[in-house]
DNA sequence: CTATTTGCAAATAATTTGCAGTGCG
DNA sequence: CGCACTGCAAATTATTTGCAAATAG
């Protein structure tokens, strides 16, 4: 994928709109950053997109790419690989188990499902890697934010 | 779960054993952690754990229960959510996908599945909350890894 | 006894924020 | 032309490490 990629001209339009209806500027940091994320499929951290940036960019800084990555999250433009900001956290569950998280409150309840186990995977997997196991997040919200909503 | 629990001697006894066998000695500061990690069910951060056997135990330090919590890990008495020290990584992919993950290198890559899309969830669920999406998180060994292994 | 382990304090790593100058609308 | 945005440096937060004293085996 490479900057004359009609996908990529098609998401910078989409921003350039987005960023109009929320009063935000466009600024050549903000395109740069938004070309060279939307132009990748390995996920990559805010210290990886600032490398790349800083080759057609070199007076870009660390904290403008963080910045600016989180505007476009929050313009709706990219998502985040799990949650915003994870501490580590520990869990006893050794048996293979999956998780319910509540969207509203981060609770992550494991539970158990022999037919989760072993889910059949697409076959277009097998060009990526051999599959050795599945664990399926349910995303939602819990009985207690639930109620709380209705208030 | 509370300390005369018949499963958390169990899983002490079990420590026991892994802690001889590693040569790793047993003190009554791993036994507390060890004891407040499994009898919970929401998966604590290190903080967490601390703020909790600080209550029985005052002189514990923080960074002694980072050790510990690390020790389990490697014994292999309890895992962690999702990847150790984890760095936030950007998604563009607006798409509902899923992901197959490489256990050696931690390659992420997505894929799409109509049927992952919307998993039939366990009855079970319903006493936790409302589900809105499923995502499957396939683990496995990508083909460069398993080709590097082969050599 | 003596090698591990602990608690303290200081070090790191990732990310965020305050501020003065710069540039988009 | 004014207010949002940038770059720099300093602050924060989560986690790790060095070291002398404490302790399990």
């Amino acid at each position: 994928m490479h900057s004359g990629d009609p996908e990529v001209s098609r998401r910078v339009k989409e921003f350039r709109e987005a960023a109009k209806s929320a009063g935000v500027k466009l600024t050549h940091q903000r395109l740069e950053i938004l070309r060279e994320v939307i132009g990748r499929t390995d996920h990559p951290s805010a210290e990886a997109v600032y490398r790349a940036v800083r080759v057609r960019m070199p007076t870009i800084s660390l904290d403008t790419v963080y910045r600016t990555l989180w505007l476009l999250t929050d313009l709706g433009v990219v998502t985040t690989l799990g949650p915003r900001r994870e501490v580590v956290r520990f869990d006893p569950n050794l048996k293979h188990h999956h998780h319910f998280v509540c969207m509203r409150c981060g609770l992550v309840q494991d539970f158990m499902s022999a037919d989760f186990d072993h889910i059949r995977v697409p076959e277009a997997l097998l060009a990526v890697g051999e599959a050795t196991s599945t664990h399926v997040d349910v995303r939602g919200v819990c009985i207690q934010c639930a109620q709380a909503r209705e208030l």
